[in-house]
DNA sequence: ATTTCTGCAAAACCTTTGCAAGCCG
DNA sequence: CGGCTTGCAAAGGTTTTGCAGAAAT
């Protein structure tokens, strides 16, 4: 399987127990290719640890999120964020207070991302987003964790 | 306050009522900078509205999401999604399916984005993802709405 | 007059939490 | 052992739905 070491490793690095649990939601999420929610990993486990709950599917993934073994599609906010559709522009999201600032394209030099490019299986393109990922100002004091 | 014929032909356009609560809404999300929530959305249209429903917020801001009015920061999946933290790479987006693709860094021509970059308010950047929203091979055969 | 919309309340999700029992170190 | 984890069940938060009355075309 999965080397079992460089799984010790991980949890003695981030000071945690190593348990049969984490063992194969580990090696279920190093084998699952695609973007999975929860739920589908949940199934996924399911066929080795049939007992396991949901909710420790939850719990590790996020620990899993939180120490970088996995990382989120898209940072979620609780709730729907929406905005007015106009000029085109990009979001610096804080990834321990979420909050977001818009940014515009210039000021990342991310105007020509889709001139004349040829996307793969035909891919028709409308228009793209850039999310950086990072610490706010207010949130860099703070320690680096939450 | 903001064009009252422009929102008539709106709503004509995509063959719905123009109700009071919709023209209300309308102006309010118009006039709201930032990335706000259906509720914040909501609280801000009872200030004008206060018998409105929390639910009429829902499916208007659905409304207007569908028909380019108000854009999603963020695809919304219903559930969270994850992805190894493997190599670096960035999504295609179908708009109408919601299919998600990884698409590499190379093929967009996003390698160098943050290079040497400094971004405003002292935010620092950990790492960017790139959405490409459009049609999949799929979804293109079909009307351009759902 | 008919169709569409609203408001309400209930339901449906998705995710988190509290707690007793069990496992890890 | 002492502390961290698990599983369960219940709670929390967000979004959707069904329906009767109201409004729009």
């Amino acid at each position: 399987m999965t080397d079992v070491q460089t799984f010790r490793e991980l949890c003695e690095t981030h000071g945690i127990a190593m348990t049969h649990q984490r063992q194969v939601l580990y090696e279920v999420m190093q084998g699952m290719d695609g973007h999975p929610s929860p739920e589908e990993i949940y199934a996924e486990v399911r066929r080795k640890i049939p007992a396991i709950s949901l909710a420790t599917v939850y719990k590790n993934v996020h620990l899993f999120v939180e120490s970088g073994v996995l990382r989120e599609v898209s940072l979620h906010h609780g709730s729907q964020r929406v905005e007015r559709n106009e000029r085109e522009h990009h979001h610096l999201v804080c990834s321990k207070c979420k909050a977001i600032e818009d940014i515009e394209p210039e000021a990342l030099g991310a105007n020509d991302l889709l001139r004349g490019k040829t996307l793969p299986g035909g891919f028709v393109a409308e228009r793209y987003s850039v999310d950086v990922i990072g610490l706010c100002a207010k949130c860099q004091g703070s320690g680096i964790r939450d």
